[in-house]
DNA sequence: CATGATTTAATTGTATGCAACGTAATGCGA
DNA sequence: TCGCATTACGTTGCATACAATTAAATCATG
């Protein structure tokens, strides 16, 4: 819907850029490198966006945002762990998942406790609300994947390059790959 | 490690399910396709956090975040153009780039006015001090690249998937894909 | 056993993202 | 030309993210 196709008559914004030689058309230059369309990391940032916005109206009917969804999927498997874990899995720390287990809490969902024989460890557990919540949630991924325009090899290629990638970057040292 | 619990009192509320194979194990299930790792998203996502992360204090040395990294970038390239263009290249909306743009301003980078053409329009332009910026911020892509820990190759592959999938969702539509 | 170092969450402060709404400026048809 | 639909931004409200700091519980050691 948004997002149409370069508007008329603009002419005024879009600036022959003035300048001699510098950049413009279509030569090379040292800057090139700094084109955003030269990124990796940018269609990458908004790619995930993009499908995230695809999940919201299935996660709606859920009552889920999809930062709540990732939780409760790790939270469906593993039933229960603490918070320092579950961040492991997710990729998130504790001041973006407190916020989060307080709202999933609050929904019923799941369980907020210490544990008994280390209070520092807040236990996460997922109540029967939350596993009945689990059985709504099986049509999302199906549907969700009918929304992607890959092919079962692109997809397949996509999962194993972006697997490696966290593999590699897991902690945070160094990935020493190149170009 | 926390873990194991057997939920008993699931046969009861999952009726059909696997009969008693329950899940934990080896074995498949129904909700195979909510596990975390069989998304597509959530590594996409992840990878794109990480990357942003990894960013961070080269991009600190030019006293940008990410998201007005990536604005200075098409600045760097157009020059001169509104906030709905703008919005259109880096996939955000107003709401987004108002804050992102009243700040860039308030660092010297970028100038806004309203267009004499139509008022509606809020041009924004780069400044000589963000042209210099650019200078600066040479040696980034580089350094970046480096912390990734993929071949020439896979880059390519991911480069090129990745676009696809921007390119069919844009606008909203339905992708179409398949599985 | 006393203490400083560690570990785990929660809190605080900053910066996004985005939907929904508000507002001013334009475009357009009767 | 009048008035309504559109368009382009800005604002508001809500939900992340994450670095840095704090607080409480444990651990490790002398």
């Amino acid at each position: 819907m948004t997002r149409k196709r370069k508007t008329d008559g603009e002419k005024e914004t879009i600036s022959r850029s003035a300048a001699s030689a510098e950049d413009s058309s279509a030569q090379s230059s040292k800057y090139d490198c700094l084109k955003l369309s030269h990124q990796l990391c940018f269609p990458l940032y908004a790619v995930s966006k993009e499908i995230i916005r695809r999940y919201k109206p299935l996660l709606e009917a859920l009552d889920l945002t999809y930062t709540q969804y990732i939780a409760m999927m790790v939270m469906w498997e593993a039933r229960e762990l603490n918070v320092k874990e579950l961040g492991r899995c997710l990729y998130l720390d504790s001041g973006t998942l407190t916020p989060v287990l307080k709202k999933l809490e609050h929904k019923g969902y799941i369980t907020r406790r210490r544990s008994k024989v280390d209070e520092r460890n807040l236990i996460v557990a997922v109540t029967e609300k939350g596993m009945e919540l689990r059985e709504q949630a099986l049509s999302v991924p199906a549907e969700m994947s009918c929304a992607l325009p890959l092919t079962h090899e692109e997809t397949m290629t996509l999962y194993k390059i972006l697997h490696k990638m966290l593999d590699t970057m897991e902690g945070d040292g160094q990935g020493g790959g190149q170009a």
